[in-house]
DNA sequence: TCGTAATCTCTCGACGATCGAGATTATCGA
DNA sequence: TCGATAATCTCGATCGTCGAGAGATTACGA
């Protein structure tokens, strides 16, 4: 068996990086007078964006974990500093979709994306089999953690 | 050089990690009624009689980034349910002191000491050089999160 | 020793984020 | 066209957080 405690640390090396990431959005968040779930939210929107797609208001409600009259109080915010405005889909008039402004989002691609490019960087320092071993590690451990989510996960109704 | 878009899919690997680990504590909190900032109280009074140290008010509030009434308010919600006690310090009879209840340390370690050792136990697949690869890949790219939120920080007083 | 400043926690009143219930507007199928 | 469904919004209530200040204890210089 390998050294228990070795792998310990590693757990709680994985802990201490998602606490220090999640300053980082604490941060971004400071900084624009926002609070954590607007950010959450303008993430979703902006990933949603990378994919393609244009995020309604029940979607993201459904990214951010929200009650629609929640989601109501959350664009309402954002659309007020000019991060987000609201426009009705035009096949389905029910529906409110939400685009990012250019401000909004430069100021997201500048704060995340200049860390996402130190990270890079610092990956420079790995061979490719080295990272190899890192992906699998992450997708792996991420596995076990969905895994456990879901097994306390309340029974659905 | 490497890969870029191998690299960048590493860094979103790590976000989607922190994550899926927030929810296992957001599952934790909805199972025990307790809110977001309960459960990282509790953490970090786990953490603190992990390294023997018993946590004053005061700095659970530094731990947790809260002001003192709000700690007040905080402590006042985790010993109404039992999962803490306070009691004055005998040495400077200003503080209070918190010590966590034997049912909350319990439910503690059933929740996160079970994913630990599932963590630990995906990673008995590993090689000890495999594994000190892992390590270092963490502690890298956790400074340079650390190093970023330092740089975006407010400026001091 | 005394008095003042500093430290630690708590109380009070206010604000903001979230929610549940219900209203409103729009779409879809019969 | 009409009823059922869907998406969003409004309203009132609850809870977590904060700022300001009070109360209690300790530290320290005169």
């Amino acid at each position: 068996m390998g050294d228990a405690g070795e792998r310990q640390e590693l757990a709680l090396l994985l802990r201490r990086l998602t606490v220090e990431l999640d300053a980082v959005g604490q941060r971004f968040a400071q900084a624009h007078g926002l609070n954590r779930t607007d950010v959450r939210a303008l993430v979703a929107i902006m990933d949603a964006a990378r994919r393609g797609e244009a995020l309604t208001a029940g979607r993201l409600g459904e990214a951010v974990e929200l009650r629609s009259a929640s989601v109501t109080a959350l664009v309402d915010r954002l659309e007020k500093v000019g991060h987000v405005r609201r426009s009705r889909d035009a096949e389905d008039r029910r529906r409110v979709v939400l685009e990012m402004s250019d401000s909004a989002m430069a100021a997201g691609a500048e704060h995340f994306g200049g860390l996402a490019r130190d990270l890079t960087a610092a990956m420079e320092g790995y061979t490719p089999e080295e990272l190899a071993v890192v992906r699998r590690f992450l997708v792996e451990m991420t596995d076990v953690i969905v895994e456990h989510a879901r097994a306390t996960e309340p029974p659905e109704a």
